[in-house]
DNA sequence: AGCACGCCGACT
DNA sequence: GTCGGCGTGCTC
């Protein structure tokens, strides 16, 4: 009698035997059910054999095979093994979590009951390339049917999108599919509009959290048939099941979206690069300021680097960049220059972007008199004030509560706030220029679905004067009539204890340059910074990556930082600090033999010791090798596993972006 | 992860 | 006297 050997998306790294009297090795990969102690769960088969370890009388049946789509070919699960390894998440976890949600449900496969209507496009004409385009497609198809990867570096404008367009269109007529990965934000649509009109023909299907469950998963199995000739989606797309892949593009990719950071803590990024390897195909990370790992693997040859240097757009110049020295307790509020800038460009009919990296009104309530402040009851963190809606809000535990008219310790009536977020400077803005149209975008603001799509009309539509927005704003839109550019409280980075902190803000000020004069006029962006001196922002006044990069890299070297140590993280949470602090220790002491250059730190509480009541520590470890801190890992799991308490959460971060 | 079983505190 | 806390054990 068959029996199929079954993962489970559950904390464990086991399979489970049932009787299958009609399966068939063809069965590997596919989805069915089964009956889990009293009720019926989904699971993956992953082996057809006639042996069991278990005694025939304790097997099962399944309830179902499903044989109506497609199974994980051998080659999907060689990636999903990979990622289960490395990651060291179990396999059948690793497994449910790559199908789109519609697939993992109980209920069957149906189709969406209404075939979504096929938009129509206006072609759009192929722009000629320019000399660099042109021998960038070409390295780029050199390296066919090999695993090349390429790190396509060059700024916005450059012409990036234009080259991957280009090798969409070698790919299909070569019959091969194409996955396109995007960072997780609104920018998918705006790409997906352009690759439509300058791919008519060709069957493009966009994979984001924005569609229903059964469209998503309608999609996602259009890949998985091979209609689909490309597949434009976010990072869990890198799971998406393509029979005849023939390119991965990974755009913007040192963006921090392309690293899950709950459950499997994968990068789409890094798998990216495994998945081309394994299919030996080419590869493609995009970006105008690529992550430091990329950057030193593209300068130790191990990634091809191409450069594009010019803006492809004719006439477009690179913003100037001018940084407004003022005082650090006064960085986070609009400087009089800037003001002045602002006014200028609204006497010429021209939109300014007032760049804020914090919403709500000012980060923090404080009394002048005892100084209490005003921090939240269930996280380590500061309750934000929301003057509109009149209540302090804690951005990572979402508790609100009415602001305090007085201090809650010592009465005072003469409460203050610190800081400023897109709200106050909002305000500030509209006093300052009360006739002037403002616009606020930011997450509190854009709650409606559909808000986004009119908020852009209203913008290009030239309806606004001045944008005031966080991150938002920020990620891949264009806005031509936007020529002024201002970013405050760019030091609050400086002053962190991330070591990546840095290398995150230089990316954020060149994306935000980069909204400055996409159109024909020569943009201006304004820095305010107390520290004008700082190499970075020299770096970014004379619009130099590769200088602030060696920069960076130099003292990653000095400090025994990534990318020259690999890095994992035992993090750990719990409503009982006591379990929490006793399980770090045992796992310290339960760690295996230190091979040489590898160091184990002590446990330590991240920046937000405290997230909604839990308590949070973590243990880094670091090494000089990849596989060293991978048969570490491998061998700590199992003491790991025995010595943890119901009550505590842990779990392992595989080359953790966040510390 | 769910869900069961199983032993010790404050309550109709 | 019970209802219920969450500490261990199991799921083919």
């Amino acid at each position: 009698m068959p029996i199929v050997q079954v993962a489970f998306d559950l904390p464990l790294d086991r399979l489970f035997d049932y009787l299958a009297p009609d399966a068939t090795n063809a069965d590997t990969g596919r989805r069915i059910l089964a009956p889990f102690g009293p009720g019926q769960k989904v699971g993956v088969i992953l082996a057809v054999s006639n042996e069991s370890q278990w005694p025939e009388q304790q097997l099962r049946p399944v309830t179902a095979i499903w044989r109506d789509t497609p199974p994980f070919s051998p080659d999907d699960l060689k990636l999903l093994r990979f990622c289960s390894t490395y990651y060291h998440h179990p396999l059948g976890a690793v497994l449910l979590n790559a199908l789109p949600p519609g697939l993992r449900r109980i209920k069957g496969w149906s189709p969406p009951r209404r075939r979504r209507k096929a938009d129509l496009v206006q072609p759009a004409v192929a722009p000629v390339l320019t000399g660099e385009q042109d021998a960038a497609v070409r390295s780029v198809l050199s390296g066919n049917g090999t695993f090349q990867p390429v790190l396509l570096h060059g700024v916005t404008g450059s012409g990036k999108t234009e080259i991957y367009l280009r090798l969409i269109e070698q790919q299909v007529a070569q019959g091969r599919q194409i996955l396109v990965l995007t960072p997780e934000i609104s920018l998918t649509p705006q790409l997906e509009q352009r690759f439509r009109e300058r791919l008519p023909g060709i069957a493009l299907v966009s994979m984001h959290s924005g569609l229903g469950e059964k469209e998503r998963a309608a999609r996602w199995l259009e890949a998985q048939s091979g209609e689909a000739a490309v597949v434009l989606g976010t990072r869990s797309a890198i799971f998406c099941p393509m029979p005849r892949l023939g390119l991965i593009v990974v755009d913007e990719e040192h963006d921090s979206s392309y690293k899950q950071q709950e459950g499997l803590r994968y990068s789409a990024r890094d798998l990216a690069l495994v998945r081309a390897q394994q299919l030996q195909i080419p590869v493609i990370l995009g970006s105008a300021t690529p992550a430091l790992e990329t950057w030193w693997n593209a300068q130790a040859g191990r990634y091809r680097l191409l450069s594009l240097s010019a803006r492809a757009i004719p006439g477009a110049r690179l913003p100037a960049i001018r940084l407004i020295e003022t005082p650090a307790a006064r960085a986070q509020d609009i400087a009089p220059v800037v003001l002045e800038a602002i006014g200028y460009r609204m006497a010429r009919n021209e939109q300014s972007l007032i760049f804020v990296n914090r919403r709500g009104y000012a980060p923090v309530l404080f009394c002048p008199q005892c100084h209490w402040i005003s921090g939240c009851s269930r996280c380590t963190a500061k309750m934000v004030v929301h003057l509109r809606s009149h209540e302090l809000r804690c951005h990572h535990c979402g508790l609100k509560r009415p602001i305090p008219k007085h201090c809650p310790d010592c009465g005072n009536t003469h409460l203050d706030t610190l800081g400023s977020g897109t709200q106050k400077i909002e305000a500030r803005l509209r006093s300052h220029f009360p006739s002037a149209r403002i616009l606020r975008l930011d997450s509190d603001s854009l709650t409606r679905r559909d808000a986004w799509e009119e908020t852009l009309r209203t913008i290009h539509a030239g309806e606004v004067d001045i944008l005031v927005g966080t991150q938002l704003l920020v990620k891949g839109h264009d806005f031509p009539k936007i020529t002024l550019v201002a970013a405050l409280g760019a030091d609050q980075a400086l002053y962190s204890s991330d070591f990546r902190s840095s290398e995150r803000l230089f990316a954020q000020l060149v994306q935000v340059a980069g909204r400055a004069g996409r159109a024909a006029d020569r943009g201006e962006v304004l820095i305010q910074t107390a520290f004008p001196g700082h190499p970075l922002f020299q770096a970014l006044l004379a619009h130099d990556y590769p200088g602030f990069a060696q920069r960076e890299l130099d003292e990653r070297r000095l400090t025994g930082f990534p990318p020259f140590a690999y890095q994992a993280l035992l993090r750990a949470a719990s409503e009982n600090p006591d379990a929490l602090e006793k399980f770090m220790k045992d796992a310290a002491a339960a760690a295996p033999a230190l091979s040489s250059g590898m160091e184990i730190y002590d446990p330590v509480p991240p920046p937000l010791a405290k997230i909604a009541g839990k308590a949070r520590l973590q243990l880094l470890v670091q090494a000089g090798h990849r596989t060293r801190l991978q048969e570490f890992l491998t061998a700590w799991e199992t003491p790991l596993q025995a010595l943890a308490p119901r009550s505590v959460q842990w779990s392992l971060d595989v080359d953790p972006t966040e510390l």
